[in-house]
This record gives C-alpha cells, sequence and structure tokens, in this order.
RNA sequence: GGGCGAGUGGCGGAAUUGGUAGACGCGUACGACUCAAAAUCGUAUGAGCGUAAGCUCAUGAGAGUUCGAUUCUCUCCUUGCCCACCA
C-alpha cells in the first residue's frame, strides 16, 4: 500500500473529483457578480463520429489552465462549451448508414460530453448549446431575418461544382483533384440561384476595426490580405467599331460605349497595348453582333465556360484567348486605338473583369503579348540598374536559377545561357524586351515623362477625374459569401416564395424634396438646375437598374403645407419594397406621413432631414416642434440618415435627433457640403446609391412567431438530382401559406452552411436559456465582447471574419453591445501524428485521446501537451514522451510522502527564491500562453524539492496550488490530504515576493573579445569597477590579456564584463 | 505564382529591448537496488582534438552590421499552412 502512496493513482483519484466538482456546480459562471469578468471562449467542436482528437484538448486544456488561474485570481470566469453539429459529414454518414441525422448527433455528442468530461476540464456544462437543437437554431434564423431586412442578404446565379454522373451538387471539400469524390468523374459547373450575403459591405470596417483588438499579429495580417484591398482607378476606354470608323453611342446595344477596367498602376497607361476582357464579361454577348470573328469567340467563350476554376488554374502554363476583331477601344491618354481580347486569365469575379494589358509592366500581359505577338511599350524607367531586382523582372521564355556555393546567384534564359546582367536587362527593359513590375520613372509618358510612380499615379488620377474618363477607386478582393447549401443538414432559411406578392413587390424609389426651385415656374422635384444637384443623377442610376422612381414636385416649396403636401403622394406607387428618401423638408415630412398612414415600407432614408411644418407655424426655419411617430420603426426594416460634416449645427442637431428617436443608422460624408442650399456643388452622390437596396422581390420572410422553421423528419436524405435540396423533394413541408398575403407559398428549400450557427454562439452562451431574445441586453452587456478566444489558424479568414462580419451587422442594428465580438484571438498549433503528419484514419497514425487518459491518466494528458512545445505550433504527438510528465506526477506524490517531515518553518534562501522565482515565471508564462515552459519551470522547482531534506509546508503547498491547474485531480486530491475540507480551487492564487525573486548573486561571465574565458560567482549588484579587479585577478583572464593591448571593456550589470584586446 | 510562419543535439524543445547556446523532458550509456527483470535512484550525454588543463567548431546556406548575432539587415535554400492567373 506505500507503494500505491508513491505513485498518482489517476484511475481511482480521477473520476472521483470529476463528480464532486460536478455536484458542487463549481464551474458556474454568475450572470450577476461584484467580481470582474472574465469570458474565455474555445471553438465549439464539431461531433464528428470519430470521437475527440488528441488535437482538442491542447487547446481546451490551455484555456482551462487559464481560466482556474483567473478564477483563483479572483474572476468571474465563463468558461463555456457546445457543439456545432450540423454539416456534411454527418448527413453523408446518416445517408450511408441510414438513419437520421439528428440520431447520430445525439450519439456523437453523447461521446464528446464523456470525452471531454474524462479531461476534467472546468467548463460550464449548464450553458452548453447545441446548433442543431430547434431552441438554438430557432435564434439563427431569427438571427438571419434580422440581416435579411437590413438588406445584406440577396440571392443571384452562381456557379456550384456538379457532379454529372452523381448528379448532385458537391461542396468545395467533396471536389478532389477536379473529380467527385465518390464516382472519380470530372467536377462540371451548375448554375443555381443561391442566397449570398454582403460582406463586402463591411469590407473596409473589417480591416480598420483590426485596430481595435488584440489578435496575434499574423491573424490579423492574413484578414487583411484576404479582405485583400487595392487602391487604383477606374478608367473607361471608349469603343469604336473600326469597321464603321464611328463611335456613335447607337453602334453598342444597351448604350454602353466604353469598357471600365481596374488598374492598381494607372501610371503605365500609356504602356497599355491592348485590352483583355473575361469570358464572362457582357461585353462580349452585348457586341456579338458587331465583330467579324463571331463564331471563333463564341467558341472560345464556351470552352472557357465550360473550365472548372481549376482548370483554369492548371492551365495557366499555356495561357489562350481570341480577338474580338472587328472593333477597338481607345486608351483615353493618348486617343491611340488598341484592339481588345478576350481571355480567361482575366477573371470576372475581381474588378471589373476587364483589364488594360501592359506587357512591359505585367508578368500575364508580357507572357500574353509575347504568344500573340502584341506590341510592347516600356513606360517605365527602372531609374537605374540598381533598382533591378530579378524578382520584379520576367524574361520570356524561361527563366532559371543557377547557383554556385560561393557565387552570385545566376539567372539564365532558355538554353542560351544567358548570364544574369544588369546592364543587359535594363537595356532590355527600355526596348521591351523584358518585363518590368518595379517603381520608376515615366518615359513615352507625354506631358507625364520625368514622374516618379508615386507622383504619377496621384496626377494622373486626377487628370482621369478632370478629363470624366476614370476615378479613383478601391478595389476588395474579398467577395460576397455564398450563404446556401443544397443538403439537408443545415438551418432551413426562414424565407417563403410567393407568386403572388412578387407582383406587387417590385421596387419602387420615392425622392422627396422640399427645398423651392430657384425657378419657382420649374416643375421638377430638387432645387436648381438639372446639372446641379445630385437627384437627376440617381433618378437616372436607379432607372437604369430598372427602379420605379417617383420625384414628384411639392407644391408651396417655400411654405410647405402638410395637408397639400399629404395630398401630392397621395396617388404615387408604393409598396412593402419601397426605399423613401426624403431630403430637407422632404425628411421631416416623411416620417410624420408614414406614422399617420402606417404604412409598411423597406427602408427609410433622410438627407439632413429639417423640421417639419406643424399647423400653427409654417415658415420653415422656425419648424422646431417637429413631430416623429416612433412606431414607424416597426414597420421600416432599415432608417437612415445622412449628414455632412460642415452642415449647419441646427441641422447636425435635428438629424441626430432623428436618428436617437427612430433607431436610425447616422452617416456622416466628410468633406463638401453635399446637402446645403449654399453649396449643391454634389452631382453624384454614390454613398446614398450603395445604401438603397430592395428586398428580393416575392420572397416573404418568416414571421418570428413562426420560428424555428423546424426540420421535417424525412427518410431520404439524399440530394436531388436537380441540385436542389433535398427538402425540395418534400412536398408537404415545402407547400406554405404565404406569411404576406396568405395565397399559395413555397418554403426556400436551401439550408445555411454550418458558419452560421457557429457566427454567434458565443452570445448565446451569456444567455442560453432564454425564449424570448437571443440573448438578453443585460446579460449581453455583462458579458461581451469576449476577453480571449483561441482557435485554429485555418478558421482565419472563414468562420472568424463571418462572426465579425455577422456581429457589425448586428451592432449597426443596435442588437449587440460592441462593433467587435473578440478582443483577443490567439490560436493553437495542430497535434501532428508521430511521424509528423497529418493524423488520419487512413493512414493508421491516429491517437485516441480515450486510451492515453486511460493508461496515464488526464492529468498525465493534460501536462503531456502542454508541454510537448509551443502552444501555436505544429507538434508532432510522442508517445514515449509522456513518461517523462508521468514521471513529475508521481514525484510530486512522492514529495509529500517522503520529504515532507514538515517543519512548517525552515530558513532556505535558496529554495525560498528558487519558489517565488516560480511563482513569477508560471504566472506570467500562463497569461502569454508558453504552457510548455512553465511546466518545465514547475519540474524544476519539484526537482530542487526532491533534494531537500526537510521541505517546508509552506513551500509544498504553494507547489500543489502552482500545479493545480495544469493537473486539476491530483493537486485537488493532495489538498484534501493535507487536510483542506475546501476545494483548492476556491485558493487564492500565490503571488510572489519580488525580493526574494532576485538573486543576490549571480554567475558572473567574463570575456576576451566575445569569448567566455572565465565564471566567477558574485553580487548580482557588483559594479563595473569591482568586475575588473575581479577579472584582473582571475588566472584564466590573465593568460588571455598576456602581451596583448587592451582596447574596451564593456560591462552588462549582472551579467558580464567583456574585455576586448588587440 | 502570392501571402503568412518555421528551420537549434539522436528526438520534442529552451534562450531574442543583441550578452554564458542546448534549460526541461525523451532517448542512450554506465552504475546502485534485485536471484533476475520492471520500476526507482545516481552519473554522463552537441561535434572534433587532447592524458589533462584546455582549445577549436557548431543554431538551414552565404554575406553584412557589432566588442559580442539563434536574435538585426540582405540574398538564397528547405519545409508547413492558407490562397491561387487578384491586374
Amino acid at each position: 500500500m506505500v507503494e500505491e502512496e508513491n505513485k498518482y493513482n489517476h484511475q481511482a483519484i480521477e473520476p472521483k473529483w470529476q463528480r464532486r466538482w460536478e455536484e458542487a456546480g463549481l464551474y458556474q459562471a454568475k450572470d450577476n457578480s461584484l467580481r470582474p469578468n472574465f469570458y474565455c471562449l474555445i471553438e465549439f467542436p464539431y461531433p464528428s463520429s470519430d470521437g475527440l482528437h488528441v488535437g482538442h484538448p491542447r487547446s481546451y486544456t490551455a484555456l482551462d489552465i487559464l481560466a482556474r488561474k483567473k478564477r483563483m485570481e479572483g474572476y468571474n470566469v465563463l468558461f463555456p462549451i457546445g457543439f456545432d453539429a450540423f454539416g456534411l459529414p454527418t448527413e453523408n454518414y446518416a445517408i450511408k448508414v441510414k438513419k437520421n441525422p439528428a440520431e447520430i448527433t445525439e450519439t456523437n455528442v453523447d461521446r464528446f460530453r464523456r470525452q471531454l468530461k474524462s479531461l476534467g476540464l472546468s467548463f460550464d456544462w449548464s450553458r452548453e448549446v447545441i446548433t442543431t437543437d430547434p431552441q438554438y437554431y430557432k435564434w439563427t434564423q431569427w438571427i438571419f431575418l434580422q440581416l435579411y431586412k437590413a438588406g445584406l442578404v440577396y440571392q443571384k446565379e452562381m456557379p456550384i461544382n456538379w457532379c454529372p454522373s452523381c448528379k448532385i451538387g458537391l461542396a468545395n471539400e467533396e471536389v478532389v483533384g477536379g473529380n467527385c469524390e465518390r464516382c472519380g468523374t470530372p467536377v462540371t459547373k451548375k448554375n443555381l440561384k443561391q442566397w449570398l450575403f454582403k460582406i463586402t459591405k463591411y469590407a473596409q470596417r473589417l480591416i480598420d476595426d483590426l485596430e481595435k483588438v488584440d489578435y496575434l499579429e499574423k491573424i490579423k495580417t492574413q484578414q487583411v490580405n484576404w479582405i485583400g484591398r487595392s487602391e487604383g482607378a477606374l478608367i473607361k476606354f471608349e469603343i469604336r467599331n473600326s469597321k464603321f470608323e464611328t463611335n456613335s453611342k447607337s453602334e453598342i446595344p444597351n448604350s454602353k460605349h466604353y469598357v471600365e477596367v481596374f488598374t492598381t498602376r494607372p501610371d503605365t497607361l500609356f504602356g497599355a497595348t491592348y485590352m483583355v476582357v473575361s469570358p464572362e464579361h457582357e461585353l462580349v454577348t452585348d457586341i456579338l453582333g458587331q465583330i467579324a470573328n463571331r463564331r471563333e469567340v463564341e467558341d472560345y467563350v464556351k470552352k472557357a465556360k465550360a473550365k472548372s476554376d481549376l482548370e483554369r488554374t492548371d492551365l495557366a502554363k499555356e495561357k489562350t484567348g481570341v480577338e474580338l476583331k472587328g472593333i477597338k477601344v481607345i486608351n483615353p491618354v493618348n486617343q491611340k486605338e488598341i484592339p481588345i481580347w478576350v481571355a480567361d486569365y482575366v477573371l470576372m469575379g475581381y474588378g471589373t473583369g476587364a483589364i488594360m494589358a501592359v506587357p512591359a509592366h505585367d508578368k500575364r500581359d508580357f507572357e500574353f503579348a509575347k504568344l500573340k505577338n502584341l506590341k510592347i511599350i516600356c513606360v517605365v524607367d527602372p531609374g537605374n540598374t540598381e533598382n533591378i531586382n530579378p524578382a520584379n523582372t520576367f524574361k520570356y521564355p524561361f527563366r532559371k536559377k543557377i547557383e554556385k556555393p560561393g557565387k552570385p546567384v545566376l539567372y539564365t534564359t532558355g538554353d542560351v545561357g544567358y548570364k544574369w546582367d544588369a546592364e543587359k536587362i535594363y537595356k532590355e527593359i527600355l526596348n521591351g524586351e523584358t518585363c518590368y513590375e518595379g517603381n520608376g520613372i515615366a518615359i513615352n509618358s507625354n506631358q507625364f515623362n520625368e514622374l516618379k510612380t508615386e507622383e504619377f499615379k496621384a496626377k494622373i488620377t486626377k487628370w482621369l477625374e478632370k478629363e470624366r474618363v476614370g476615378k479613383k477607386a478601391v478595389n476588395y478582393k474579398l467577395r460576397d459569401w455564398i450563404f446556401s447549401r443544397q443538403h439537408y443538414w443545415g438551418e432551413p432559411i426562414p424565407l417563403v416564395h410567393c407568386e403572388e406578392c412578387k407582383k406587387n413587390n417590385k421596387p419602387i424609389v420615392w425622392i422627396i424634396h422640399g427645398s423651392p426651385s430657384r425657378n419657382k415656374s420649374q416643375d421638377q422635384g430638387y432645387t436648381g438646375e438639372e446639372n446641379q444637384h445630385w437627384i437627376p443623377w440617381l433618378k437616372e442610376s436607379l432607372e437604369a437598374k430598372g427602379v420605379v422612381v417617383y420625384n414628384p414636385r411639392m407644391p408651396k416649396a417655400w411654405q410647405p403645407d402638410y395637408q397639400e403636401w399629404k395630398k401630392a403622394v397621395e396617388k404615387l406607387e408604393i409598396n412593402e419594397n419601397s426605399v423613401l428618401i426624403g431630403h430637407s423638408a422632404g425628411g421631416a415630412f416623411l416620417p410624420r406621413w408614414l406614422g399617420e398612414t402606417k404604412k409598411r415600407i423597406n427602408k427609410l432614408i433622410l438627407v439632413v432631414p429639417g423640421k417639419v411644418a406643424n399647423e400653427d407655424n409654417k415658415r420653415l426655419h422656425h419648424f422646431y416642434d417637429f413631430k416623429i411617430d416612433q412606431t414607424i420603426k416597426e414597420r421600416v426594416n432599415e432608417i437612415i440618415i445622412f449628414i455632412s460634416d460642415n452642415e449647419k449645427d441646427y441641422r447636425k442637431k435635428s438629424s441626430k435627433i432623428y436618428s436617437k428617436l427612430l433607431g436610425g443608422r447616422l452617416i456622416t460624408i466628410k468633406g463638401t457640403g453635399h446637402f446645403t442650399f449654399e453649396d449643391m456643388k454634389t452631382k453624384e452622390f454614390p454613398e446614398l446609391l450603395d445604401e438603397i437596396s430592395f428586398l428580393p422581390v416575392g420572397v416573404i420572410p418568416v414571421p418570428e412567431k413562426d420560428l424555428p422553421v423546424e426540420l421535417p423528419k424525412v427518410k431520404n436524405y439524399e440530394p436531388t438530382n436537380t441540385g436542389e435540396s433535398p427538402l425540395a423533394a418534400i412536398k408537404d413541408w415545402v407547400d406554405v401559406k404565404c406569411p404576406q398575403c396568405g395565397g399559395k407559398g413555397k418554403r426556400e428549400t436551401d439550408t445555411m452552411p454550418n458558419w452560421a450557427g457557429s457566427n454567434w454562439y458565443f452570445i448565446r452562451y451569456t444567455d442560453p436559456r432564454n425564449d424570448k431574445e437571443f440573448a438578453s441586453k443585460k446579460n449581453m452587456k455583462h458579458w461581451l465582447p469576449v476577453d480571449i478566444y483561441n482557435g485554429g489558424m485555418e478558421h482565419t479568414t472563414l468562420h472568424l471574419l463571418y462572426s465579425r462580419f455577422w456581429y457589425k451587422a448586428l451592432y449597426d442594428l443596435k442588437l449587440v453591445p460592441g462593433p467587435e465580438p473578440y478582443s483577443k484571438r490567439i490560436s493553437h498549433g495542430m497535434v501532428l501524428a508521430e511521424d509528423g503528419k497529418k493524423m488520419s484514419k487512413s493512414l493508421g497514425n491516429v491517437i485516441n485521446p480515450d486510451e492515453v487518459v486511460k493508461e496515464y491518466g488526464a492529468d498525465t494528458m493534460r501536462m503531456y501537451e502542454m508541454f510537448m512545445g509551443p502552444f501555436s505550433e505544429a507538434i508532432p504527438w510522442d508517445t514515449k514522451g509522456i513518461v517523462g510528465v508521468r514521471r513529475f506526477l508521481d514525484k510530486i506524490c512522492k514529495l509529500k510522502v517522503q520529504n515532507l517531515k514538515l517543519k512548517t518553518t525552515a530558513q532556505n534562501s535558496k529554495l525560498e527564491s528558487l519558489l517565488h522565482k516560480t511563482i513569477k515565471k508560471v504566472t506570467e508564462d500562463i497569461e502569454n500562453f508558453r504552457f510548455n515552459t512553465a511546466v518545465s519551470t514547475l519540474m524544476e522547482l519539484a526537482n530542487a524539492m526532491e533534494k531537500q531534506k526537510e521541505l517546508p509546508l509552506t513551500h509544498y503547498k504553494i507547489l500543489v496550488t502552482l500545479l493545480s491547474p495544469f493537473a486539476p485531480h491530483l493537486s485537488e486530491e493532495l489538498w484534501e490530504k493535507l487536510g483542506h475540507k475546501e476545494s483548492i480551487f476556491k485558493e487564492e492564487w500565490p503571488k510572489h515576493d519580488p525580493d526574494l525573486a532576485k538573486e543576490s548573486e549571480v554567475e558572473f561571465v567574463i570575456q576576451v573579445n566575445g569569448k567566455v574565458r572565465d565564471k566567477m560567482q558574485l553580487p548580482a549588484d557588483i559594479s563595473e569597477e569591482e568586475a575588473i579587479s575581479k577579472a584582473e585577478q582571475s588566472k584564466k583572464i590573465k593568460k588571455h590579456l598576456s602581451g596583448k593591448q587592451v582596447v574596451k571593456k564593456i560591462f552588462v550589470p549582472g551579467k558580464l564584463l567583456n574585455i576586448v584586446i588587440r
């Protein structure tokens, strides 16, 4: 039995404490506590049928250690857990074994729960959420509807991966090397209507707000790069039909007589020798009748469209393309005619889908120009040969690198044996024989010659704007988020399609402006001449999109009268999808009118709203006593108020009042006064246009009271052979009464991606059982934002970005307390298999955590996973290495049995000092996620204690306390054995004494010319003079100094002395 | 091809406002205990030369800055992750 005492008997101890902790509710967070809060979050797991992976406990233990320490430091800690259970693997498994995914999920979650509990993690299980629970996804659907009503969701035809043999749509991960994962058939594309989220609208804020949060730098850069902001210019190239020698608009259908390109290098405009449009570009179809080689082009486009993205990428080496013969475009800067090509190396998804090709200064254009024998004009002189970096140049067709040890790196071209020679390359660049992508000095650019690249960019952008052929523009790589999934096992999208409502739901915009016309006789709905106001521009832009626009002339513009104005709008068409814009007095009129008439509309946009006329007071300037019916908030999906920053104060004030009373979003435009009577220079108002959007026509949200829209229980989960979701086949479920008109409606059958549930689960944790709201304002305010969030790097660009996006959108709707969900984000490294590869069933290298726990115990497993290496890096598993930490835990037990003769006090300054240094180091290491060194520090302390003949009880207790977050079961057991009635986790975290933690003596190093020649024990605070004199006494040093001249001495206090000799 | 990381003994790793390279652990060797083994404990353990004191070389490669570089700069190599003809 004594033997037993010596060792950590984990099989007896661990389950016992897990039970006791649960019974005591030791880890439950309090929603109303006077202690400071700490919200500590891990990414909730996907309960796969493989069970827990050894990678899970690594990050969970890490945050568990932090959570336990924080509790001991007096924090009220929220450390929740749940399951992200929707998704493809479960669905596919369900199909395979012919079971309901819900059943499978339940089994898997049970297993995960048991496995997680066996690790002794201090989760607050009372707050567990599962995304597949209808009581949870009710709120996922509810949030979707809020964002839908805010105009952030739209529908678009998008290609999906399609297996022509299985006749099903495939997720990206089901496409392996361009082939279907199941049957190996090459995957093609199929166009389907998909729901998309307008994440691009938030692109800038998603970049800017990274300043507000503490994420690992690499996470920030990855997000910034993913969003991919680039500054440049949009430039219009006029189309000319060379056959007819004309540029008249009528030659081109759709009145489109120019092609717009985006470029980050407007300074190379003079070098644009041809243009390329992507095969999907609308120009290609618009202009087909005009071109000479119609059949060839049609053929090419057809082929290019059939290619999957992967193919288009794989074929990158051989560029292809076809010229659009018979038409040309005009380079706006020099009126030169240039040819226009269609080629699939240009993608529709980025920029405008068309580029100006500058072969002298872009590798891809250069390659293409060489292939098709197109003109190359150099417009950037590198300046001098030193600027020529091989990385910035491109020799056609190949560039090989030759490296010999001790020699500079050589570059060769083809088989010629050409050597890297800056002079020669310089000449080639100027002759257009080599492509140069760097910056430099402008040549061949007329009035812009001699300008440096950056200056050129600024100047030409201004010139383009002045000439109305282009403008400064910002472009993002980020694309809108495709939200639809054609699968069963996801949250149903809570929408109903209704044919009847479609008819009554067309997009209508009212523009109501009350200000008087300068010319009183003019019959127009805005002030001033046509070319002096943004309203005509807005009207034209909207009408071009097929929107019905009403811009009535309001009677008595000088003295607006509510009753007369009411009459003026009486007959205008309006519906629930309408956007109403009120400017100035019109902005005051609309809220009152909407209040009285009780109309439902989509959006209300007020542009510097004035004060409304009431019956007693008819002078516009005195209308302070306006009335606003606040109930309109409930009947309008979104309310926006525009104001400019140099508006007069009283207007600013009134705008703010509107914003506050109506709950509207206030947008301030900087710069010129867009809207004032005096300064009507604004002829275009794109910020306003951006805010005008319509709900999809004929698509009705499911009313909140009818949520959740539950997944029907059916026998067959197989995808349909039309590409639709399996739900489409369930007629009883699809057919539903239209919630708006009561007529025949059909449910949306697409489901949400599993990012949906995981986008907001951390909000639900704050109030997981609330059945009135997705979470109460009070609890959200209490806990959010999350103090620390840990997860894998693979989620940086998807989950993390999506959930920041939703949170911001919810913030704009005033539904969450701040603009950012997570204050701090860190990430863990993967646990690899023993062979250094990813663990996978097929490789047979998977480690089962259950077996590790059974053999070595949870505490050992926890300690090992912390000790194996730096937390943020990928580390291979090493079963042999586990015994080291196991021995360490046994040693801790043994210390109690053997050395604890336990004098309660003892004078041992060395141990004392080490103890306090350990407290300091372990505390700091936990805060900074350096768990591996925290563990080794504890080991060092234990090793030192082991050597003591008599170990003071107080010191031993501190060791056990420091150990407790890492090895909670063992520590709790020892704590009880040491006679404590209360849990160790109710103890206070030890604090170090800075004086004791300091070293009094150090091993002082004496160097000669930077090489260590002697070491001596000296006081830590030794002065330079003393150190020098000590050094001079050293025989070893004397030996090295003899016969040499001392040049100087470098003294680093408490560390070393370096004597430099010659 | 682009972006972001990482490269240190036989192995996992430690050490960075530039200051003793290899903490801690694994493994290995020898020893103690044992009839024996396991477990445990002790000693040693980067490489080379040397009986030794000691010296030299070593942090992916090469250069540079510095009294001093694993740490900073440049060029390159290898490797991991994410993305990919991003204009």
